[in-house]
Parts: structure tokens; sequence; C-alpha cells
DNA sequence: CTGAAAGCGCTTACAG
DNA sequence: CTGAAAGCGCTTACAG
């Protein structure tokens, strides 16, 4: 039963008395195999304690059965989200996932995207840092490894992306802010280089025209995505000479943040101050009050990433796809 | 520059003008190399667009530059943490991560062991799933795969572990509650067939001994590790008859979901109704009011199990280990 | 289904 | 440092 060489696929084949290639042909599951024989063969590789070598197999046959993820930062539950979604999708059709995170490093990005193309990955999903070059996303592609997009944009970079209307969502957070009689609204954390605060941006900015508020520019704060950025960032914004009466969040880790250090200074978000996040992320109904947000359906955008990978690993050659999902305003009590 | 042809080792040997043997050994680093010869396959590497190939290479010299790590759930920030711990730690040797949840089923388990021995990892970090067998642990390490179990004992697995004083954990919580005068304290949620569970109820069981109280089986429910559980077993347990007047919570999670339901039924934890949780994820000092719990350090856990598996791989053998860690009680707001 | 041969891209071992 | 050979464990392709 127990094994402590390695067994190897000839040593089955003639343990089963049969040829090494008709071995081959039942560990791959085809179907011009006799059931007898079939069942001799995976009886010896239950005998012998055979493993199949999937990687000599992916080496001879020019494949791969596995799949680079890199994304920013496994803390926060957007991406935990986002991983699950993807995880989930990709095991069904069989592939491994390699993980990797950035933490918004671009020298760490290099590397890991390096180590998964040694690796032979058949594909990368990558949630790009911040000043991501498209030259390097083209050299990837050029080597026939297809390559989605999640969540950011690389400028200039022609590859499927999946990601969401970020300009709608910060549209429909600050409308809805509007609506509810605030005038002066800060947009408050995120980092300005990335596609999703411009896009986010572009949304608050196109909600105020709509309502043709004039946009106060100091009201608008950039930072780290960290709560204790959001602590920092609500304490500088109440300290301005005409301080805001809402706060859209550049995403609900900044929220949480704010929220804390509200609770903290004695007040009560939805009642003395309107909160928007963005995300949805589990913790925002776990709050008190909860959070009023943008769903941005993380589990979804990770699954739709996968499917496309997987589709272009499998050939489907069509030109590159833009996904893009509709976000959802989930009001609860902040606002 | 860009190559679409897959490029190998011995076209960059011929391109900068030397033997495939030396190529090799410029890029594994090699010490025995001049200067000059380095730069010059270097420059062909650059010049080519070569990728070394890693699973060539490990098929090779029978090395594996992969590890596979298993785990529960990643929606739960406790796994998070333990995944974050584990995975900087892994990429400082140069490890490169396999990643496979099992939502608590065996099958999902015994499928993700498979595939990740078919990737010819180089070792296995199992957070194993209730009724795992020790034979199945047993089988791995026979064929030379370490294994570090994280969290969850395997009964008779003779192997490395990593985990934390569970028994210890449930006394310090219960120690605490009744310290602070409660006398009918709930245990709440969590599986009964896995040791973590039973090592905090025994914690449970010896702080009721030591201070002279009666246990009532019926303070006891276990359930799933989800939020919903807690929801519905806080309902449950203050139905009773003579309800408790403290709940110890099996993990932070089912807190989350007691605490929901007590703030909706108009209780406020920690004046009516005492809480400690376990783990301290991140969330818990985000909730209001901030939760009592017991810290299991898992980031800590997660990079003690990867150092462990890698000091394994590099073959240095010693004893099975049992790393130990001890856990703390973090007095907040709710008791 | 079998059998013998070649090859995936690398490392190993060795004589020079 | 070079060069030629063998081999890691598999798949491919083909004649039988």
């Amino acid at each position: 039963m127990t094994q402590h060489k390695h067994v190897t696929l000839l040593q089955v084949a003639k343990h089963a008395g049969v040829s090494r290639a008709t071995a081959s042909l039942v560990v791959r599951g085809s179907k011009n195999i006799s059931e007898a024989t079939r069942e001799k063969v995976l009886k010896s590789i239950q005998d012998l304690g055979y493993i199949y070598d999937r990687v000599a197999a992916n080496l001879r046959s020019k494949s791969s059965s596995t799949v680079g993820l890199i994304i920013m930062d496994l803390a926060n539950p957007f991406y935990s989200e986002l991983l699950i979604g993807i995880h989930q999708e990709l095991t069904k059709c069989g592939q491994t996932v390699i993980l990797g995170t950035t933490f918004n490093s671009y020298d760490t990005q290099s590397r890991l995207l390096s180590t998964m193309l040694e690796h032979r990955v058949g594909g990368i999903i990558l949630f790009a840092v911040p000043g991501s070059k498209s030259e390097v996303i083209e050299q990837i592609l050029s080597w026939g490894i297809p390559v989605v997009l999640l969540g950011r944009k690389v400028p200039g970079a022609n590859c499927d992306y999946v990601g969401m209307d970020n300009v709608m969502g910060g549209q429909l957070a600050v409308d809805h802010l509007i609506q509810k009689g605030h005038r002066r609204i800060a947009f408050l954390g995120g980092p300005s280089q990335i596609t999703s605060w411009q896009e986010r941006k572009q949304g608050y900015d196109n909600a105020h025209h709509k309502a043709g508020i004039n946009i106060d520019a100091s009201l608008v704060i950039e930072g780290p995505v960290t709560r204790e950025s959001g602590v920092e960032l609500i304490q500088q914004i109440l300290r301005i000479p005409d301080p805001p009466t809402a706060v859209f969040c550049y995403n609900d880790i900044i929220a949480l943040g704010v929220m804390m250090k509200l609770k903290e200074m004695g007040l009560v978000p939805g009642r003395d101050i309107g909160i928007v996040g963005f995300d949805d992320i589990p913790e925002a109904v776990m709050l008190s009050p909860k959070l009023t947000t943008i769903s941005s359906f993380a589990r979804l955008m990770g699954a739709r990433a996968a499917t496309l990978l997987h589709e272009r690993i499998e050939g489907l050659s069509m030109e590159p796809q833009r996904i893009i999902l509709q976000p959802k305003l989930i009001v609860r009590e902040t606002c």
C-alpha cells in the first residue's frame, strides 16, 4: 500500500500488464479504453500508490493546469471576496490557483509576474498596482499567456478587463447624499493615481454638476486604503473652516475608520453626518449604524474574471472583452 | 525584444556564445562563473526575452518550489490573517503558494490534496477538515512530502503541528466571565467534532470546576461557524427557562452574529449580557460595543507554520514538532 | 490496444 | 569554463 520510492507510470503499466501508452490513456480518462483494462490499471495505481505527475505531463504536452492570481492585500475583505469568486470558478474547471499579493508595490508585482511565468501558468488574473505599464502586459500576451485585468485598468493595455462602473458608482453615492439635502460633501481616501479613484471622483463631479453644486477642491483628500487613513482623514476634514455635512468614502475600509473616529468623537453617523462607502464588504452590515454603501459585487466580479480567463486559455479567440458590472446603492443607516 | 516562440536555455547559450551548462549555471546564480560570462548570458536573456522554466528544472532536479496550502474558508477573516502570515513567510524563502479551500468538506479536502501532490508540491500546510484520517497524513509523509497541521490536530497523526492552547483560551475566557460575576454562562457555536471545539469546551469546564460552579449542559449548543448561526443560537438560548447571563462564543464570527441579534432585540452587550469571543479578528475592535475576546494571533500562527514547513523541506530532520501559542485575553467592552 | 522511439526544457556528471 | 550524453516522467505519433 504505502510506497517509499517514486512510482512512475511505466511501473504502473508493467504491474497492470499493459503498455505505457495505454496506462497514459487511462490516467487521462480516454474513451477508447476497454472497461476491463481501465480497471486493471486503476487497481495497479491503487496498489502501488502511484501519483500522477501533472508537472511532467504539462511539460511534455506544453499545457498548464495552473493560473496565477495577483491581488493587493488579503486583509481587505473586498479582496477576500474577489478571491472566493475566482477560486470557486477556477476550481470548477480543474485549474489550480497560484497566489500572490503585491501590497501595492510595483516591484513585488514584477517579481510575482516573473515567478508565475517561470511556473508556466496558463493565464494570469491581475489586480494591477498603480503605475503598471502596458508594455509589461503586452509582453506577457505576446508570449501567448492570456491576462485578465481585474478592478483596475492599465492605460494602453489592450486586454480583457473585468471591473465595475466606478463613475456610475460614485454618481449613485453622491446623488443619494445630495438628495438627502447635503451640499458640502467630502470625498475621502484612496490613491488618486489609480483609475478606480479617478472614475469614482468623476462620478462625484458628475453628481455635483447635475445638481448645479460647485465643487470645493478642499473637500477632496486622498490617502492610503486603510482604516487608519480613514481615522486620520475625517479628523483632517472636520478641522477646515467650513466642514462637510457628509462624506463619500473611496471604499468601505476608509468608511470603517471614519465611523470609528466619529463615534469616538460622540458624533452619530447618519444623524450628525452622512456617510456612504463603496464595495459593500460583509462588515458593512455589522457596523452600527449600518453602513450605506455602493455594492461592487466582489464575488461576482471574481467569478466573471475567472470565466473569461478560462475561455481565453481554451483558445476562444475573440476581441479583448470589457465586462463592466453595474454598481448598486445599498441604503442602510448612515445616510 | 518581444519573442513569440518559446526561447530555451540552449538558444540563450548559443546567442551568448557559451555552452548550455554554463548558461544553466548563470540562471541558477552559481558562484563559479566569471562576471564577464554572466553579463553576456544575462544580456542574451534580455535580448531574447527568455523565461526560465522552473517546472522543467524542478522535474530534472527532483525539487519543488511550490507549497500547498489548504484552509477552510476565506470569508472568515481569521483565515485571511492566517493566510497573510503564511504567505509572507513563504514568499521570503522563494516558495510559491498553491491555494485550496475546503469549506469544511472532506471530499474537497481529498481532492485538493491529490491535486497538490500531482503538482509536486514540496510540502503542505493543512487546516484539516473534521473527520480527517491520520492514515492520509501518514501516507503523504511516507512519500517524503512534509505536512504541517495548522489549528486543528488530526488524532493519531504523528506530524508537525502549529496551533494554540485552546484549553487555556477557553479557560481565560470563562474565568473572566466568572470573575465578572456570571454564573450561568453559555458556550455557543462551533462543530463539536473538531479538536479546537473540544479543547475550548474543556477550558470552559475547567473554569467552572475551579470556581465550583456546576455545568448546565443545556447552556452548550453547537452549530456551524457562521454569523447566521450566531443569530440563531442566541435566540435559542435566550428562550430557555433559566437563560444565561453571559455567552462564551466558539469564535468571533459567532460572536458577531450574537451581537447583531442582541442589538436588534434592544439588549446591550456588556451591560445586559456578557460576551467573550475567540480569535480577535480585526472586526472585533470595529464593533460597538467593542468585543472582548481571546486573541489567537492568527498571523503569527501562520508565519510559524510556514517557517516550520520550510525547515522540513530543507531536510532538517528533527522529531515532529508541536508549536503551541499562548492565547491572550483582550478585555474590551462586552464584558 | 501494443511497442519502440523521440522529445518537452531543463540538470547532472564527467572527461577535457 | 566546454561539450556530449543521459535522464527527470510524461505525451505524441505511428506502424502494427
